[in-house]
DNA sequence: TCTAAATAGATGTATATACACGTATCCCAT
DNA sequence: ATGGGATACGTGTATATACATCTATTTAGA
């Protein structure tokens, strides 16, 4: 048996990188989601989206690109799509520089009836992984950098 | 003080949702390695698979697939851009159907001279977060689905 | 042996993500 | 009042991700 370089040994240590780890479960909790949420017409990025608005009401851009911790011209993109997809509506707001996001009509119903399979997803990943899961993986978010 | 409607109560427990925490952590940490990894050409996701093929050696795409979780069809498109980049090479396998990828010379000595940058943003990011934080991690990325 | 199913990948299409840079608007100090 | 910095956002470009579907090759069964 021969010992392993000791260059090997360190590069052993990328087997917990935080980065490799934390992509290959969004990645794979992305998939459940998105497996399920899409006979609603929707993605899961799509329907944290909506719950959000739904839930803090009209944001600007940046205020809904600071809650979700995304990079503001990420979600200029992301809601390019959704305002196609009629499910928000973007429109000026009193400080000329400012665009204001409000869920439509048709973005509340679908929230509506996405709702229970975001509950069952949850609930399956919750029963796959352990109740700690979501806890662990709540504390994880929140320590992250801003 | 009006209680919240039956409905926002039930919505407000997608702020537990293991997606959006996933993914706000993934791109968080994705954000912090990239910052640093970009002085040596390269990105979080590329220094993962030049170290998994220093580990493991030659995979085909399929087994590589596997190890990171992530889809055959992006696999491909990801070792599309490493290619380009000279940092591995793909070849066919005895298996006609295969194929193998490889890390090349090139390849070994980016991760050579990135890892000590890996390493840096890892400690950062574990001081930052909190040593549990890894460990919950890795839990989490281990208990995810295939 | 020959063909049908299984396996391994690639491609078309669409969304998600971020950095560098550009534009418009606001606001404060002079 | 005005000019310059600060603020809010969009665009160009590039990578990452996945599903549906296609092609090529292998393999198992009749």
């Amino acid at each position: 048996m021969i010992a392993p370089l000791d260059e090997d040994r360190q590069l052993a240590e990328t087997a917990n990188c935080l980065c490799f780890n934390s992509r290959r479960a969004a990645r794979a909790i992305t998939r459940a989601f998105d497996r399920e949420l899409r006979r609603h017409g929707i993605r899961a990025t799509q329907f944290t989206l909506l719950a959000l608005l739904e839930l803090k009401g009209d944001l600007s851009i940046g205020a809904l690109a600071e809650y979700l911790a995304v990079e503001r011209t990420t979600l200029t993109r992301n809601l390019a799509v959704a305002e196609e997809q009629e499910l928000v509506r973007v429109r000026a707001g009193d400080d000329a520089r400012e665009r204001i996001v409000t869920i439509t009509p048709k973005g509340r119903t679908t929230l509506r009836k996405a709702f229970p399979t975001w509950r069952k997803v949850q609930a399956a990943l919750i029963e796959e992984m352990g109740s700690q899961a979501v806890e662990s993986m709540r504390k994880v978010a929140r320590a992250v950098p801003a």
